[in-house]
RNA sequence: GGCGUGGUAGCUCAGCUGGUUAGAGCGCAGGAUUCAUAAUCCUGAGGUCGGGAGUUCAAGUCUCCCUCACGCUACCA
């Protein structure tokens, strides 16, 4: 096992073009605040960086569409974030921006260290650009005709006639697809990183964990299905990336390089030097270096991430980092996978989702609660489920029931007894065990017990099960509430010569109490200062706390002295009525419905409108109705199903790309519009003789365009 | 379609390199108890381990086929 000075811990950079819900937190940000915080409390030097992401495509097209500057946008969100964050209690050491100046800069010396490197491919490459759309093609957004085959209507990067892969460039007589015009060749040139180049240590270093023989990580640490990600990649082969782009939001293509004009950094490199400007950037405000956190290899870097972001960082960015040469690379990726919300599947677009930023007003000072379900249903190896009722349960069946009605029974049973100080405990006193092993309890072995459970949770943290780490912590909490009710010093109370035996029994629960506050820090900030204030004691500062209090446990000594004054008793946790889970129950309903009925309004405001054309152009066009006869599914593509429909006088057979919005079963006898006259086209490999009129939404999603009333077939629709 | 990951009690999930009667939490049923937010504690019921075939003395755990969910990717608009 390797030794480690330092952690450096990422959360993903949040993309800033909407708000954060649930399956962030539970997917990125409270696993890395959870390990975070208890590696701080073992007195590991931690630095814990996240940031908003702000540069790309996605912002512009946003910005357009609200008809505001991109700068406002990613304002808006990175406030936003910022604040929801720090509200939520997540313990960013720093939370940066990718439109800060610091980031162009650190991401422009980032490129231009790799360039004078030489280890980027330089294309200057003749590509397409559309000037009625002003923009430079991609090749798929080109057609024309193949040069192998002749086939007319390849694209850009694929002819589907012949099979073969192409350049936009190959194409004879070549169109652009967005405004139908004949694209120009421009020059242009963009900069790839070769990872094919890299292939053999990226599968060594993912396959053993070892770079030039040295091990850096056990591959056995690592989540299955990270690992099988990652080798179905390196498998697969690994082409050239592009890490540059021709947009115009986003961070400079270094000046000083020819061509770089109109360029921007693709995310590939832009977005994870977000996160070494972000240690940058603490670096300057806390008169700190930044580079051991990312050049000395006693530094243990592990980025927490959604599963969507699997290749980004255990494949391309550790490519980046090694081709610079100076950084280390991340010692660990601990993805989760995604979380459900009542069955569905969460969506920004679709606006189904559990806003945090919402949940936060709807519920305050419900950080914990809502912190504890989501770890206790965190999507460590699976996709899980977020589900208003199990939130009920679990804060009413075990925050309140059992964690909080424990820490309030000894709170108010000290005070009762002993005003509030914790009395002393006699070492040879005899009582009931809270184990299971039937034999009678002694002062230090239970400590010992309690040593043991603390130990298990440590190691449960530092293998990313976090959620069997919070089981530990309810433990102690059984623990303690099998305490009081084997012992019932209620009862014993009543009998003077009990005294003692009450006292060490009592001494005992507020260790467990003790050890509650320091526990639960990593999963339950808030709670944790709570806890601090029942027990009379300081706010925990996160500095070595864990690791004192394991080390005085095995010494036998107890977390709190004898004598100590605590607090007055409050409740640490509060019931949900029914009515505020419905409320959160319909109000998903409303959001999901409204959205179902906003798509008119956005639609035509969304979609650019296309320039005139002559009614001529229309009329040569032969639309016509049709009824759909018989649908199968077409082999070895999912969105496609070859349709035959009847046109009154012929039948014809289309294939069409609705798979994915209409079964074989509901197709058929339907009555749909149809384009007849298009020049007829071979998709894999059956010739379809047409095209069905669908409409498209926000979404994509596709409906047929069908005559209002039942019509005859073949009629011309114009 | 290709690749990857997963499909275990009503619910949420553990089960490492195959080995005795398959586990936990919550829910449920019965009992004990009253210091505590009618909380707690004890006991119990509940599973043909997605389906099928195979390897083995022995399979939830290995192999193959099928199926469903999710991700990446291809194909389509």
């Amino acid at each position: 096992m390797r030794e480690f000075d330092r952690l450096l811990i990422t959360s993903a950079l949040p993309y800033a073009n909407g708000p954060l819900h649930i399956g962030h937190l539970a997917g990125a940000y409270l696993s890395a605040d959870i390990y975070a915080r208890f590696m701080r409390m073992m007195e590991k030097d931690v630095l814990f960086v996240c940031g908003s992401d702000e540069n790309g495509a996605a912002i512009t097209i946003r910005a357009k569409k609200d008809r505001v500057e991109p700068q406002k946008i990613v304002d808006t969100y990175h406030t936003l974030f910022k604040d929801t964050f720090e509200q939520m209690g997540l313990s960013f050491d720093v939370y940066h921006r990718t439109s800060s100046a610091l980031h162009h800069e650190t991401a422009q010396e980032f490129f231009m260290d790799l360039f004078k490197k030489g280890e980027f491919i330089e294309q200057e490459s003749e590509q397409f650009f559309d000037a009625t759309a002003n923009q430079f093609l991609a090749d798929r957004y080109v057609m024309g005709q193949c040069p192998n085959c002749d086939y007319e209507e390849a694209y850009g990067d694929q002819c589907e006639n012949c099979g073969s892969s192409l350049n936009a460039t190959d194409l004879i007589h070549p169109k652009s697809t967005i405004s139908g015009n004949i694209p120009q060749l421009k020059k242009t040139t963009h900069w790839y990183l070769p990872l094919d180049k890299y292939e053999s240590w990226l599968k060594e270093w993912i396959n053993n964990g070892t770079v030039d023989g040295t091990e850096l990580h056990r591959p056995e640490d690592w989540k299955n299905h990270v690992l099988g990600q990652c080798k179905s990649w390196i498998e697969g082969g690994l082409n050239p990336r592009s890490m540059t782009r021709d947009l115009n939001w986003g961070v400079d293509v270094p000046s000083e390089i020819n061509g770089s004009e109109g360029k921007k950094l693709y995310v590939w490199l832009d977005a994870p030097i977000g996160y070494i400007s972000a240690t940058k950037k603490w670096a300057e405000e806390n008169e700190k270096e930044w580079e051991p956190y990312w050049k000395d290899d006693k530094t243990k870097l592990v980025h927490f991430i959604g599963k969507d972001n699997i290749v980004f960082h255990c494949i391309i960015f550790p490519a980046i980092l090694k081709a610079h040469g100076d950084y280390i690379l991340p010692e660990n990726v601990p993805a989760n996978q995604f979380m459900n919300l009542e069955g569905r599947k969460i969506s920004t677009s679709k606006n189904y989702a559990v806003w945090v930023h919402e949940y936060l007003k709807d519920f305050p000072d419900r950080q914990d609660e809502l912190r504890y379900y989501m770890i206790k249903s965190m999507p460590e190896q699976k996709d899980s489920e977020f589900t208003w009722k199990g939130f009920q349960d679990a804060n009413n069946n075990e925050l309140v029931n059992n964690l909080a009605n424990f820490v309030n029974r000894v709170i108010v049973l000290t005070n009762k007894y002993y005003d509030g100080i914790i009395p002393e405990f006699d070492m040879d006193m005899e009582f009931e065990s809270a184990g299971e092993d039937g034999l009678p309890g002694f002062h230090d072995g239970e400590l010992l017990a309690l040593f043991d459970l603390l130990h298990e949770l440590s190691d449960h943290i530092r293998a990313y099960n976090f959620r069997e780490a919070l089981k530990v912590v309810m433990a102690i909490s059984s623990r303690g509430n099998q305490l009081l009710q084997f012992n019932e010093p209620w009862k014993l109370v009543k009998d003077e010569e009990n005294e003692d035996k009450v006292k060490t029994i009592m001494n005992l629960a507020c260790q467990h109490v003790a050890a509650l506050r320091i526990a639960c820090r990593p999963f339950l900030p808030f709670t944790s200062d709570k806890l601090s204030e029942l027990l009379g004691l300081p706010a925990i500062e996160e500095k070595d706390e864990f690791l004192l209090m394991q080390d005085n446990l095995a010494e036998g000594f107890p977390i709190m002295e004898a004598g100590h004054k605590i607090g007055k008793a409050f409740h640490l946790f509060s019931r949900l009525d029914d009515k505020a889970i419905e409320g959160q129950l319909s109000k998903l309903k409303e959001m999901s419905f409204e959205d179902f009925k906003k798509p008119t309004a956005n639609t035509s405001a969304k979609k650019e409108t296309k320039s005139a054309v002559a009614f001529n152009d229309f009329t040569k066009l032969d639309i016509r109705t049709a009824t759909i006869l018989t649908a199968e599914k077409v082999k070895k593509a999912d969105k496609l199903l070859k349709l035959e429909l009847d046109l009154g006088t012929e039948k014809r057979t289309v294939v069409s790309g609705i798979a994915e919005h209409y079964s074989t079963d509901e197709v058929v006898g339907k009555q749909v519009s149809m384009i007849t006259n298009l020049e007829p086209r071979k998709i894999r490999g059956v010739l379809s003789q047409g095209m069905i009129l669908m409409a498209e939404d926000n979404e994509g999603k596709l409906c047929f365009v069908s005559p209002e009333k039942p019509w005859t077939n073949g009629a011309s629709i114009r």
